[in-house]
RNA sequence: GAGGGGGUAGCUCAGCCGGUAGAGCGCGGGACUGUGGAUCCCGAGGUCGCGGGUUCGAAUCCCGCCCCCCUCCCCA
């Protein structure tokens, strides 16, 4: 019997869904304010759909397509979110701007490896209809704002438009066709520049262009004061203008959250359909991989639509964040239930009332168990304390003759009985010290 | 696609110069008869990844295969 679940697949515990939870709701609750609504799709999409979208490796190697016995026909399970939004879009035509939020698992057919599984969850934030700075500011702002909800702190967004380095490399060394050097270029971070020399040199590329491109990955400029140096040097290029301009408007919108924001120069992003401004959030100091990323992708609906509509969207991976989030020790999984009252039966006589309680208690909106194995009082105890819950009621004949309630609050190890007409005003105010995202 | 590590109870693992399986934790029950995640006792649960070979006998040796994890590649 095969009980794990494939290489890559996952199967999640209460702890870990718990926590899983917290990120995800954090996100939402950030979508939802900056009025994004959501929507889903299906997991599986026609086969055409996917194709000439994402680039050739992805589309060959990577991603779950299979042909349906029933049908024929071919399908293929989303590699993102972004590409069946663009395929939604085209079908409703929704008024502009479209914003939309989109959780959910998205499939890969990569090797699995630490922070890579083949099945994971991705939340997405896209704009339809703004071809302006403003579009990608909200969503960089955005973005700022859910990783300070999460409780990051050491977080950067690097900020890149790809017509920048495209205007650079046509004025330099008359290319065209870049996508491979762009992806090159994309691991500076990860192989350094000799690496990226060694990779530039398979691609056929003669010794003058390759020393030019390093020197040009290799520049620094600020997005707060020298990025205009590229317009001087570049005047008259309308690539390297547009691109430039692009960013100084996105980060003037930010205002003062630019501080959370860095330019670079080598950040490409490998998928195909990004046109403009890219970014990505990495975390600082924890060698792991960026935790979400995004752009602009102008011709991208066209593909569906037949008339073009400028989008622009971003990206959180949920297991970085996770991943981060507890290498960083921000997150843990510490919380094991969600359960806060156990109401403890001590006896077949008071299971009655016990239950009674319970119900009470549900309908005010705590979150309860009680004995269904006709436990012994002992083994209720146990069980309470294994799995961490942390209010016990203790409902004996005493408290049955005297209608009142024994509270047990683990945490302080307190303990009170009080009249039961007393009882969810006491739960209530407990509630505030020991309880968070209900 | 390449390299490394590993597959024995639900989990972590021990056993492995061959003699038909163990521990801790967890799980179920009991003692204990209301301030206790304690202590004690009992119990369930394993075709030792799969197949073949050597042998009187294999978790243990040999061969093949499968699966999982990590790294690279690739990609976010």
């Amino acid at each position: 019997m095969y009980l794990k679940p494939p290489s890559g697949f996952r199967d999640f515990e209460p702890k870990d869904m718990i926590l899983r939870k917290r990120v995800i709701s954090a996100l939402e609750n950030i979508f939802l304010r900056y009025g994004y609504d959501p929507i889903e799709t299906p997991v599986l999409e026609h086969w055409e759909v996917f194709e000439g979208k994402y680039g050739k490796e992805a589309e060959t190697k990577l991603m779950y397509k299979f042909k349906d016995p029933w049908s024929d026909k071919w399908f293929a399970l989303r590699f993102d979110l972004t590409v069946p939004m663009a395929r939604f879009f085209s079908l409703k035509h929704p008024s502009l701007p479209f914003k939309r939020y989109h959780i959910g698992r998205v499939w890969r057919h990569e090797r699995p490896q630490k922070g890579r599984y083949r099945e994971f969850w991705q939340a997405d934030a896209d704009i339809v209809g703004s071809p302006y700075p403003e579009a990608d500011a909200e969503l960089l702002e955005l973005s700022i704002d859910a990783m300070l909800k999460l409780g990051f702190k050491n977080f950067v967004i690097k900020l890149n438009d790809r017509r920048i380095l495209r205007g650079i490399f046509e004025e330099k060394l008359a290319l065209k066709n870049d996508i491979e050097i762009y992806r090159v270029i994309d691991k500076l971070d990860k192989i350094g520049y000799d690496g990226v020399r060694v990779e530039l040199n398979k691609l056929g590329l003669n010794k003058r262009a390759v020393d030019k491109i390093l020197e040009i990955i290799s520049r620094e400029y600020n997005v707060t004061d020298n990025i205009n140096e590229l317009i001087d040097e570049f005047s008259g290029n309308t690539n390297v203008e547009k691109g430039v301009s692009h960013i100084l408007d996105i980060v003037n919108v930010l205002g003062f959250k630019r501080k959370y924001v860095t330019f670079s120069l080598n950040l490409v992003r490998g998928l195909d359909y990004y046109t403009g401004p890219v970014w990505e959030i990495v975390i600082k100091d924890i060698g792991i991989g960026s935790v979400a990323g995004g752009g602009r992708y102008d011709d991208l609906i066209e593909k569906y639509a037949g008339t073009s509509y400028p989008a622009t969207g971003t990206s959180f991976g949920v297991e970085r964040l996770i991943d981060a989030g507890k290498l960083t020790g921000i997150f843990k999984t510490d919380k094991i239930t969600f359960t806060e009252i156990y109401v403890l039966s001590m006896s077949t006589k008071t299971f009655k009332i016990s239950w009674e309680i319970a119900r009470e208690l549900r309908a005010k909106g705590f979150f309860v168990r009680v004995d269904l194995m006709r436990r012994s009082e002992r083994k209720q105890r146990e069980y309470a304390s294994k799995k961490e819950i942390p209010i016990l009621l203790i409902i004996g004949e005493k408290e049955l003759s005297t209608n009142s309630v024994t509270i047990y609050v683990r945490k302080t190890g307190e303990r009170l009985t009080i009249a039961r007409d007393e009882l969810i005003e006491f739960l209530r105010k407990l509630n505030k010290d020991l309880y968070y995202d209900k």
